[in-house]
DNA sequence: CGCCGAGTTGAACTGAATCAAGAAACGTGG
DNA sequence: CCACGTTTCTTGATTCAGTTCAACTCGGCG
């Protein structure tokens, strides 16, 4: 789909802001695996996924990679808190399969910011949506068993795990990969 | 502090325009313990805490309340997945001391962004705010042992451990209140 | 003085982590 | 297209952090 399609779902931009809106993004091809931004720097760009999927991830001590966030088609995809305080990011950003992405730096998207009250706006919805899964995943985390989490997962993010390795899915619910793979199991003995 | 103080800090408005928007609050007494908003109603207004302590939180089946979110003085205070998209709240509002609040309500607000670039602005700004402050505490939770996330507390919330019940912040903290007494005791222990 | 809610302590239990092997799937070069 | 090594996934046995349940302490207040 195309960016200005993205765009004019959230706000409804006239022709000509869209167009200059437009013209601040670069469309880029990411391959499979190659860090976007790695942990320490500062995430100086917003991308949005055209195709393919993404995932945010920090190191433990140990290193092991968790899984923070997955981003597919249609979704903002950045290190958040890096990107808007630009402050060194606790993770890494890489795509999960070779992938387009849009980008726009920081400093363009504050320039659009101030130059249209549509943009603030769009800002600001993608900012609360985003804001409203964090605290769905946080919900799902706090409160739920593993498997209930699990499915949490799958509503969220429908058929990702044909996508992904398990690996990633289970750090991102907060668990290990093997209490991952014997929900799986259980589950699908349920269903058949 | 006065409303237009705390809105100044976060956006320099013209003194036209703050005198407009502050004029689309209301100043409320609310007491102790008398909720502002029940589960499974709409929340209707976004509160700011001049005075006070309050908190969000949910009921359990069995009929546990589960605290989501502690409000002090200077922060904006709302059932927020409700407030931003007008569905029924699955938590409760009420304030833990007798308080002050400023509020607005949701149509007022959407009139003030849609009237002002800056207020728009502003609620970008609130939001990612938010945002960072839910994901925060998402990494807390999701992994961190229950002795560390007690410490995460202590830094978002210094002495708040003071003025609400010992339950409150347990629940809060994705633990029971026993293991939350425990861990109190062992870190007392600690510092003598 | 005795009740009541808030907090503490103890003992048993449990869901999920950890540790340790294997089995399956995957891709790369011959 | 197959053989090989690597990564991904599964399974089992053990351990542990935190829950649950139940009893007890403490301070305030009628």
């Amino acid at each position: 789909m195309k960016l200005s399609k993205y765009l004019q779902n959230i706000v409804s931009f006239p022709d000509d802001e869209l167009e200059d809106i437009v013209s601040y993004f670069e469309r880029e091809t990411v391959y499979k695996n190659v860090p976007l931004v790695k942990g320490g720097q500062v995430c100086s760009k917003l991308y949005l996924v055209e195709k393919g999927v993404g995932r945010s991830y920090y190191l433990k001590e140990d290193g092991k990679e968790i899984t923070q966030w997955f981003f597919v088609e249609g979704q903002f995809m950045s290190s958040i808190e890096s990107f808007f305080q630009q402050n060194p990011s606790l993770y890494y950003l890489e795509m999960l399969e070779d992938s387009v992405l849009y980008s726009i730096t920081r400093e363009n998207l504050d320039l659009l910011f101030a130059r249209y009250h549509n943009m603030e706006k769009l800002g600001r919805l993608l900012s609360t949506e985003m804001l409203m899964r964090v605290v769905n995943k946080l919900n799902a985390i706090q409160f739920q068993t593993a498997r209930e989490r699990y499915d949490y997962m799958l509503n969220e993010y429908p058929n990702i795990v044909n996508r992904v390795p398990l690996g990633n899915i289970a750090s991102y619910l907060g668990m290990t990969q093997e209490t991952l793979s014997r929900i799986r199991k259980a589950e699908s003995r349920n269903k058949s």
